[in-house]
DNA sequence: TACTATTTAATTTTT
DNA sequence: TTAAATAGTA
């Protein structure tokens, strides 16, 4: 749509749509140049605010600061970046969105041109839209236009991303005369994982309330295995798997989900060594991959020289001489006379820099200007082609030892056949190379030759909503982990992590594992916690608890004492702290020793409490007691 | 300036 | 653990 009214939004015919990456890199470098100290001021939070306000409808001049000196300052980042966007052209993925709604809602004749053209609106995934997507049903749909939403509130998951579940309240209202239909009766899972799956969302206070039943088979009972560590939970689903493809069954029937991409890795060392073919979603896209941006940086540059974002990316890579202290001249003179860096660069090395310093601009300079001209005239595939080679990138991450680098050429590779398959629009009127450029941040690219290979499917519990599989291995289900440590304080947190576990449960058909581990190593380090919360909200009679194979160097799942002492967690230290051990504070409850640091009277030691989270206490004061 | 060593900090994701 | 950012050195 902005496409198509570019004039209307106030856009610039050829502007540039910039991912989530590039946005930060934009905030950080308005950071730079206004001089803000980034450790204070977070690029990442300022994101964060910004996208955040953008999707709830809300241009700086519409936020008020209360008072508050932190958001006044947030504010105005958000108006320094927008005239930054403005300026350059540059409309983020939130801002699609804004732009899109403000077009609508000031234009009548479009509004009305696009009300005739679409007279009956479905939404799908409804619990998902946010307000700004909601505004925009509103004003599409006007008085007459009676949508039609599908949506679960037990299944929503952003909130975090500004989808707001009220809107199916709110829907009732804004739409009167709306009829409900509840669907209650399920065709995809059996009884008894709906059984689960119930029980463990009738925990959550703020729900319209429904209740799912078939007509189907009982089923199986949901197996909860405990595993010693990550390793052995790996070996575990493993194993499973084995049986399951033996009995002729496809693997690409099987998921396992996890809460965080992080799990993956040890699943995927387990299923390479087993052989076994995976696919794991999610994670970067093509286009997103750093070796693409860098080449797409180079054609934007020759496409257009005003283009900073992409100048700062590539004008040292590879390696040609151009340090920091030279971008850092070119942007101080850009900032002076307001202009891009190109120009910049033109005048610094002209005026300022020593022969060596000067040579390099000039080269780089002349390197574009070359590519330019050289591939004038040729098709796409050809420029892209052309930049390639003369850029060296290939050359530069050849380098790149390993794998890594190869993989890094071969995505060049791709790159220049995806544009040989590109077909522009003959609709748009632009040059078929700044098209492709526009695409290439909303294309999600998949490297489709052997997406449908027969595959286990591994994926986060967030991206497996929507999707059905007759098996399932739910990973990881420890408290901590899932419900993540960052959600249980709050309890609008947890509920949505109740509302993901419930999601995770309903995705599996016939079978469903669950499993958890006593022991699990993150960010290199060893964490001890107990099984998920949601685990013991599933009724008993459904769960059928697994134990481990007696070889396991590991004595049969024991009892709470037992399991502490043969845990190889740690000998003793010095301080009579051990890794694992149940510690118990008489504020905060029992609890489990992560970690601990220092010596004598300043000794701290973490401890991860049932129910108070995660603290660090001086080991001194703390009066714990320990428990067995 | 380029390369190497050290520090830091790490949910969930779709456009 | 690991990737990325930053500090330090040749």
């Amino acid at each position: 749509m902005l496409r198509r009214h570019w004039r209307e939004a106030g856009l610039p015919q050829n502007f540039q749509i910039i991912d989530s990456d590039d946005q930060l890199r934009l905030i950080k470098r308005l950071l730079k140049n206004l001089e803000i100290d980034d450790s204070r001021w977070v690029p990442k939070e300022i994101q964060w605010f910004i996208n955040g306000q953008k999707d709830e409808g809300l241009r700086p001049q519409h936020i008020d600061a209360e008072g508050d000196p932190h958001r006044r300052q947030l504010i105005s980042l958000y108006q320094s970046y927008e005239e930054i966007c403005q300026r350059g052209g540059l409309v983020d993925f939130a801002e699609l969105l804004l732009r899109a709604h403000e077009l609508l809602r000031d234009n009548t004749e479009l509004l009305q041109h696009y009300r005739r053209r679409f007279q009956h609106l479905l939404v799908d995934e409804f619990q998902d839209t946010n307000a700004i997507q909601y505004a925009w049903l509103r004003l599409l749909a006007g008085d007459k236009g009676v949508p039609f939403v599908v949506g679960d509130d037990d299944q929503s998951i952003y909130r975090w991303r500004g989808a707001r579940v009220e809107h199916i309240h709110q829907f009732q209202k804004d739409f009167p005369g709306t009829r409900v239909v509840k669907l209650e009766q399920n065709y995809r899972s059996t009884e008894t994982i709906l059984n689960a799956a119930n029980a463990v969302i009738a925990n959550n206070r703020s729900r319209m309330g429904k209740n799912l039943w078939t007509e189907g088979a009982e089923g199986e009972p949901i197996r909860v295995y405990s595993a010693y560590n990550e390793r052995d939970e790996a070996d575990f689903v493993i194993g499973r798997l084995r049986g399951w493809i033996e009995q002729g069954n496809a693997r690409a029937d099987a998921a396992i989900l996890y809460r965080s991409n992080a799990q993956s890795r040890v699943l995927e060392e387990g299923l390479m060594n087993a052989q076994i073919p995976y696919r794991v979603y999610g994670g970067l896209r093509f286009f997103e991959r750093a070796e693409i941006k860098d080449a797409l940086a180079y054609l934007r540059l020759t496409s257009n020289r005003d283009d900073d974002g992409s100048f700062e990316r590539i004008v040292n890579k590879p390696t040609r001489g151009i340090g920091a202290r030279t971008v850092e001249m070119m942007r101080a003179y850009a900032r002076a006379n307001t202009c891009s860096l190109w120009r910049a660069a033109g005048a610094v090395a002209r005026d300022d820099l020593n022969g060596r310093a000067a040579n390099a601009v000039n080269s780089f300079m002349s390197l574009i200007e070359r590519m330019a001209r050289e591939t004038n005239g040729l098709d796409l595939r050809g420029k892209v082609d052309h930049v390639i080679h003369l850029s060296m990138l290939i050359d530069f991450f050849e380098k790149d030892k390993g794998e890594k680098g190869e993989t890094r050429v071969e995505n060049l590779a791709e790159l220049v056949s995806a544009a040989k398959g590109f077909e522009p629009d003959p609709a748009e009127d632009m040059s078929p190379l700044d098209e492709f450029l526009s695409h290439a941040a909303l294309e999600a690219g998949e490297g489709q030759a052997d997406a449908w290979e027969d595959c286990v499917q591994l994926m986060t519990m967030h991206s497996a909503k929507g999707l059905e599989f007759p098996l399932v291995f739910m990973c990881g289900m420890e408290d901590g982990l899932f419900p993540h440590q960052r959600s249980v304080a709050d309890p609008n947190g947890l509920e949505e992590e109740r509302r993901l576990c419930y999601v995770g449960i309903t995705r599996a058909m016939q079978l469903l594992y669950i499993t958890h581990a006593e022991q699990r190593r993150l960010h290199g380090m060893d964490n001890y916690s107990q099984p998920s919360r949601f685990i013991a909200e599933i009724p008993t009679e459904h769960i059928e608890e697994i134990r481990p194979r007696v070889q396991v160097a590991r004595p049969m799942r024991p009892s709470r004492s037992t399991l502490r002492k043969t845990s190889t967690a740690g000998a003793e230290n010095e301080l009579g702290i051990r890794l694992g051990q149940r510690v118990r504070h008489k504020k905060f409850g029992d609890g489990v020793i992560l970690n601990y640091e220092g010596q004598g009277a300043h000794a701290r030691i973490e401890v991860n409490f049932e129910t108070a989270g995660t603290k660090w206490l001086v080991l001194s004061y703390a009066n714990l007691e320990m428990v067995s």
